[in-house]
RNA sequence: GCCGGCGUAGCUCAGAGGUAGAGCAACGGUUUCGUAAACCGUAGGCCGAGGGUUCGAAUCCCCCCGCCGGCUCCA
């Protein structure tokens, strides 16, 4: 917080301004900011009263209020939360102050004695500090660095909404508490324009418009996390393959298939078996060998001859790539692929189109000398480039994923930092902004990924470009070079889309369900006002058609007036309205989605239009 | 996977030990209408699955499955 300009004229190194601050000492959102920390520990204090042998964890403020995490006697009920929520508005009214303090460490291991998680995070603040920070309203101290208002009336409007789990420093091994968040802004009018956002969010939410303009589906029966594309579903899906293959194509890439299994063997040489076995499908092995008797052989040693669903491409093009001796001069040797990977998420993990099990990547492993990576990467950053101003998507952020501590990367220094800096230079090179993330590659090498948000404000990883420093030589990949000697080749794996279902389940979300022409499952349909209209109506349908256009006519009994109504929900583009005078005059009248009408149009107008829309993959109607 | 919540008609939801309901959608008929909802009628259900308690279970208990939120994970 010290880091803020804004904070430039406000005596930081004052212990008692950090602790605590008036309203004049800082600037609007660090005032939020305390506003929200002091409300966490309002609810802390609450809980306490209510559960008086809680344990208490950490509360910090977060972007739309705060959280405290609890360890408490029993799970708590929404019937709790409103309980809680009240008690601390009383607290509040009382207008408590906050007062912050440093005191010695071994009196804060004392005041804390029966707040295990308190000593935790003492054993370690006392590593750098001979003193604690803590802080007290009413009866209630909390060890706290501080960053509070100065009393408990400042608090602004807030609400609890939802009580979740959540372990202990974020680790699943240690215990898992209860999480109480609250949403907390500067006003009523914030607080309440806040959860407007959230249920604008849901009307966008995939998985509810993508079951309203039936998209797709899923079904207990066929199973969890497979989602079913329905016909309409299905067009979009076609034409981002269609879109990317036409990209890639242009671009020198070479379309291979290799279908959905292949033997444990491959897998275990390639690595993946060790390091990402538990989230590849089990083995299936020759059916009758899995009789249950007691001996039989441990699954591991049998591991090699079963066969397994493919959770990733790349050991499969390997060897493929081995099908023949390379030359240098035939590199970069760019293979593409689209078939469905299956990876067994963890139940909980699952989410609508975004986090399935059964994935179709936009897959390619582009086989290059050590000397071509530079180029290569900003061949592929430009096909990303444009495929997302395609889509109209400015909204992404790149992470840079660089090996951290710890033995599940492979030992090769040097290798390393050439491929990281060729990455690092290519996302310079390209102008792109990007964070590094350590501890973030993939075992095999570094890897930048780009992320999008959902509507819900959830990040998820679409295009990926990694390097692979290993895998060609685990697998015996080679090329000859210019010297005659053979050479191992350096992999670049990367996807565009990433997977077609998640990227579907981001432009659901992204045009709110009204697709810009090219993609819309019906791109336009005639409405006849009354039965005598309905020949023209099917003749320019016809005349679309024969375009290349998807049109459809809405010839049921209802009012003009209903079936308007019904393709705006539908969020079909056009709508070709069809009387008298339009059959008089060999045209429609065309609504487009936004309600604008453009009045009659001749046919062959309409039809240049829609094409060239098509044609264009123009990001319209809006 | 873990914690919590929730599963009743295609959708949104009522029903809380005693004969399964409404609106919208669907389907049939009437109507043929000028830019976001015409009218009348019909049909629709192993109340997520299995087990238990009870004379009797959508309702209470157990156990699965699925969905939602969060945590953890995410080649």
């Amino acid at each position: 917080m010290a880091d803020d300009p804004y904070d430039a004229g406000v005596a930081t190194d004052d212990g008692d301004a950090a602790g605590v601050a008036s309203r004049d000492e800082v600037d609007e959102a660090e005032w939020l900011r305390r506003m929200r920390h002091s409300a966490a520990h309002v609810l802390a204090q609450v809980v306490l009263q209510m559960f008086p042998e809680g344990k208490i964890a950490i509360g910090p403020p977060i972007d739309t209020g705060f959280y405290y995490d609890f360890d408490l006697p029993r799970p708590l009920t929404p019937e709790d939360l409103s309980d809680i929520q009240k008690r601390m508005r009383k607290e509040m009214r009382r207008n408590h102050r906050f007062i912050w303090d440093e005191i010695p460490v071994d009196e804060a291991r004392e005041r804390f004695a029966d707040q295990p998680f308190k000593q935790e995070l003492i054993d370690q603040f006392s590593g750098d500090s001979d003193t604690l920070g803590i802080c007290t309203h009413a009866e209630f101290t909390d060890l706290c660095r501080g960053g509070h208002v100065e009393s408990t009336k400042q608090i602004g409007p807030f609400r609890l909404t939802n009580v979740a789990g959540a372990y202990w420093r974020g680790n699943e091994n240690r215990p898992q508490l209860q999480r109480v968040y609250g949403a907390l802004f500067a006003t009523r009018e914030e607080l309440d324009a806040h959860f407007a956002r959230i249920e604008e969010a849901q009307r966008r939410d995939h998985r509810r418009l993508g079951r309203d303009l039936e998209l797709f589906t899923f079904s207990e029966l066929v199973g969890a996390g497979v989602p079913l594309l329905l016909p309409d579903g299905a067009v979009i899906r076609q034409e981002m393959e269609r879109l990317i293959r036409e990209l890639q194509d242009a671009r020198g890439y070479s379309e291979v298939w290799t279908g959905h299994v292949a033997r444990g063997e491959l897998f275990r040489r390639s690595g993946h078996l060790d390091n990402y076995g538990d989230v590849m499908f089990p083995a299936m092995r020759e059916s009758g060998r899995e009789s249950g008797h007691e001996h039989s052989d441990s699954a591991d040693e049998n591991d090699s001859e079963a066969y397994f669903l493919k959770p990733m491409n790349c050991p499969v093009h390997m060897t493929l790539y081995n099908n023949s001796l390379h030359s240098y001069r035939e590199l970069p040797l760019r293979y593409a692929e689209y078939t469905t990977l299956y990876r067994y998420e963890k139940s909980g993990q699952l989410s609508g189109l975004t986090r399935v099990r059964s994935l179709t990547q936009d897959d390619c492993h582009i086989f290059i000398t050590p000397e071509q990576i530079s180029e290569e990467v900003s061949n592929v950053l430009e096909l990303v480039q444009t495929l997302f101003q395609t889509y109209g998507m400015p909204n992404f952020r790149y992470d840079l994923s660089l090996p951290g501590e710890g033995g599940k990367y492979v030992d090769n220094p040097e290798a390393w930092s050439t491929a990281v800096s060729a990455l690092r230079n290519a996302l310079d090179d390209a102008g792109i902004d990007y964070v590094e993330q350590e501890g973030e590659a993939a075992f095999y090498g570094p890897k930048a990924d780009l992320f999008v948000s959902d509507a819900m404000g959830r990040e998820w990883q679409l295009s990926t470009i990694q390097l692979d420093l290993i895998q060609p030589a685990r697998l015996g990949c080679v090329y000859v070079a210019d010297d005659g000697e053979r050479r191992t080749p350096v992999v670049i794996h990367r996807a565009i889309h990433g997977s077609f279902e998640r990227f579907l389940g981001i432009l659901i979300e992204h045009y709110a369900g009204a697709f810009p022409l090219w993609l819309a499952p019906i791109q336009a349909r005639c409405v006849p006002i009354a039965d005598r209209h309905l020949d023209w109506a099917h003749e320019i349908a016809a005349d679309l058609r024969a375009a290349g256009l998807r049109v459809d006519v809405d010839d049921g009994n209802e009012r003009m007036q209903a079936k308007i109504r019904n393709g705006q929900r539908r969020k079909i583009p056009y709508l070709l309205v069809i009387g008298d005078r339009e059959v008089e005059a060999g045209a429609a009248a065309v609504r487009v989605r936004n309600g604008e009408d453009l009045g009659a149009m001749p046919l062959d107008e309409i039809r240049e239009m829609l094409t060239e829309l098509k044609r264009s993959r123009a990001i319209q109607p809006a």
